[in-house]
RNA sequence: GCCCUCGUAGCUCAGAUGGAUAGAGCAACGGAUUUCUAAUCCGUCGGUCGCAGGUUCGAGUCCUGCCGAGGGUGCCA
């Protein structure tokens, strides 16, 4: 089996300094003393200080002592007095911490010169893959897709940033039942002038034509179960009124493709490269780039060699006609080769973990996708244990599903969804109107060519953000208003911040590469900067907890607290108008500092900032 | 039928491994700008954490039952 992968136990943060220091002093009244760490954490509530251990309650119960003779016990042991004032014991036996100023100081100086902003690189790097994105071409893309995408992308960016090797690899779907869809469409209801003019628009026409006719012809079946009749353009009727069993014959023309049909195979080559092109448009919107982009097609000539091997193993045997892979505690068999001799995604899947682990020896493979898909990973990855595949560590990072406005998820297939493009254009549109409005009262008014690349990085960073700061494992409902939000808890609030910051260095003709080689002497003045030097010490700390359970809304929850104590700081404290040169130095660093943790922290969620807003 | 999620403020959502008085944002209302960009800040209002039991020093969090919503479930992906 593998070894469990422990964020934690990477980098020195503050907090892993204060449980090193704990370890020692559990080992004496304990003989576990690493079940009891992990109670260290930051202090829930200020008041009770900076850290906090509540470890004594859970080890009275198991010395049969009484908690705060064990605190009392802990609190002797523990060497701290370099970093901490002498704990408090509180309540039950909580034991609280606060650090001390010299300490604070001295470690944000640190950070302050470190380009890595006192993010230590782990020393156990390991390799990634991150398989995310993974859309099937040819289908227009929704909002549904954005997901996956901007998830994958911060995680892999999270990954590398603390020093892990990563792979990303865009599993595209350029094999499947849509291309049966669009070569059946092609042959019936093509447009040769329509096609030669926009060839992935006349494409996309022909797919919802298609896929229309399919529901409809379904939806009459079924009679009078509804009353209500898909929507339905007059193509896709008149389509669906001609030819009968439309569905029978698409899957007709899939299998034709996948058997070699030089006519089919011929148009799938002429289709694909538009189609990729196509998505490639929504990636260099949303700046996102892959390493690899191995999609299904890629490895359509190994299934055949994948079963055999799995047959031959003993681990697929025929079962009604299909050949399955029995595997224990799930009731269904996954199914690798259907009756008719056709493969599968499971196949497919399969064939991808012998080839990522054949040329680039993973430690992880993370696979972000849908929630829905839950029960199919573990299958394949019970499959790929069975198979031999059993040192790699295979998670699926599941995500919930995107909700329409009535509550209800999207319909994938029937494609009247709000699409992709249509919401990046709406993100940028609402940035520059808001964009507008404010600027009418700036002294120093923006240039048309400012103005638009600050609406696409703001629209773009709302839409990223909206998905991001969500907890991945909710479902959530779709609505432009909440994703295309400029304040609150939004990315624009954190990408004000760091334009209000490069602001002073413009009020001050300050020369920013002087300020970060001065020598650095942070003075915590008052409270609030003191809190917003504890949360600046804090970002490794936020890296690790995103990365325990790969959830990038931890580190958005982080940067938004962070931002709110700065902002708080910045309307109490006067930077440029400081009491003495030696404290305006300090705000400034601090402010300078709190630039950069935002600037990289939104860096790592795919998510740019602009000098003016 | 079986399996899996989810139910927290008017709305949208945070609350990993059980910890001190359950938090944000939005909306609503009231304030702050002769001074670093008001996409900001401060304040007020807002809760039977679906319901009922249980476990224990302590439960939004764990267990059981019920109600409600969604998803998956042998030849789509």
């Amino acid at each position: 089996m593998f070894v469990h992968f422990l964020a934690n136990e990477t980098y020195m943060t503050v907090l892993l300094e204060i449980r090193r220091r704990f370890r020692q002093a559990l080992a004496t009244v304990c003989d576990a003393p690493d079940e009891f760490t992990g109670l260290i954490g930051p202090a829930q509530d200020p008041r009770f200080g900076d850290y906090q251990a509540n470890v004594a309650m859970p080890l009275a119960k198991r010395l049969a002592q009484p908690p705060r003779k064990i605190a009392d016990a802990l609190v002797a042991a523990v060497q701290l007095d370099d970093l901490c004032h002498p704990p408090e014991i509180a309540g039950p036996g909580f034991i609280n911490l606060r650090l001390r100023d010299d300490w604070v100081v001295q470690r944000l100086g640190q950070a302050a010169r470190d380009p890595r902003l006192g993010v230590d690189p782990v020393n156990n790097p390991r390799t990634f893959v991150v398989d995310f994105s993974s859309p099937n071409v040819a289908k227009p893309m929704h909002v549904g897709h954005i997901r996956s995408t901007v998830i994958g992308d911060a995680l892999a960016k999270t990954l590398r940033f603390v020093g892990h090797r990563v792979i990303t690899d865009n599993h595209l779907g350029d094999w499947g039942t849509q291309f049966g869809m669009i070569i059946f469409g092609y042959k019936h209801l093509r447009n040769d002038d329509a096609y030669r003019r926009n060839p992935i628009e006349h494409l996309s026409s022909l797919y919802r034509w298609v896929r229309q006719a399919i529901d409809w012809q379904q939806a009459k079946q079924q009679a009078a179960a509804r009353e209500e009749p898909p929507k339905i353009d007059p193509v896709a009727k008149a389509l669906a009124e001609r030819v009968e069993n439309i569905e029978e014959a698409v899957l007709a023309e899939t299998a034709k493709l996948h058997a070699g049909d030089s006519e089919n195979l011929q148009l799938w080559r002429e289709f694909l490269p538009a189609c990729r092109a196509d998505i490639q448009c929504i990636y260099q919107r949303l700046d996102i780039q892959f390493d690899h982009e191995l999609g299904e097609s890629f490895y359509h000539n190994r299934l055949p060699h994948i079963v055999e091997d799995l047959r031959r193993r003993g681990l697929a045997r025929e079962s009604e006609g299909a050949l399955c892979v029995f595997l224990d505690g799930f009731e269904t068999p996954m199914i690798v080769q259907k009756k008719d001799g056709a493969f599968l995604y499971s196949t497919s899947d399969l064939a991808t973990i012998e080839y990522r682990m054949t040329h680039w020896q993973p430690d992880v493979v993370l696979y972000v996708v849908d929630h829905r898909q839950h029960e199919h990973f573990e299958k394949l990855f019970a499959a790929a244990r069975v198979w031999g595949y059993d040192r790699v560590d295979l998670r699926h990072i599941s995500f919930g599903t995107v909700l329409g406005e009535d509550g209800r998820p999207f319909k994938t297939r029937s494609g009247d969804t709000v699409g992709l493009e249509e919401l990046l254009d709406e993100a940028e549109q609402r940035a520059m109107t808001v964009l507008q409005q404010v600027a009418e009262e700036r002294e120093s008014p923006l240039n048309a060519a400012q103005q638009a690349l600050i609406a696409r990085v703001v629209g773009i960073g709302a839409l990223k953000y909206a998905d991001l700061s969500q907890n991945r494992q909710t479902d959530y409902k779709f609505s432009f208003s909440k994703m295309l939000e400029l304040k609150g808890n939004t990315a624009t609030y954190l990408q004000y911040l760091y334009a209000r910051v490069q602001g002073i260095y413009r009020k001050a003709g300050l020369n920013v590469e002087a300020l970060r080689n001065a020598a650095v002497e942070f003075d915590l003045a008052t409270d609030i900067e003191r809190q917003l030097a504890l949360g600046l010490l804090r970002f490794g700390e936020a890296l690790d907890d995103v990365l325990l359970d790969y959830r990038p809304n931890i580190l958005a929850q982080y940067l938004f607290d962070l931002a709110q104590t700065f902002f708080k700081f910045y309307n109490q404290c006067s930077v440029l108008q400081a009491e003495t040169a030696a404290l305006r130095q300090s705000r400034l660093q601090l402010c300078d500092l709190t630039a950069r943790v935002v600037r990289q922290g939104l860096a790592l969620l795919g998510i740019d900032v602009v000098d003016q807003m």
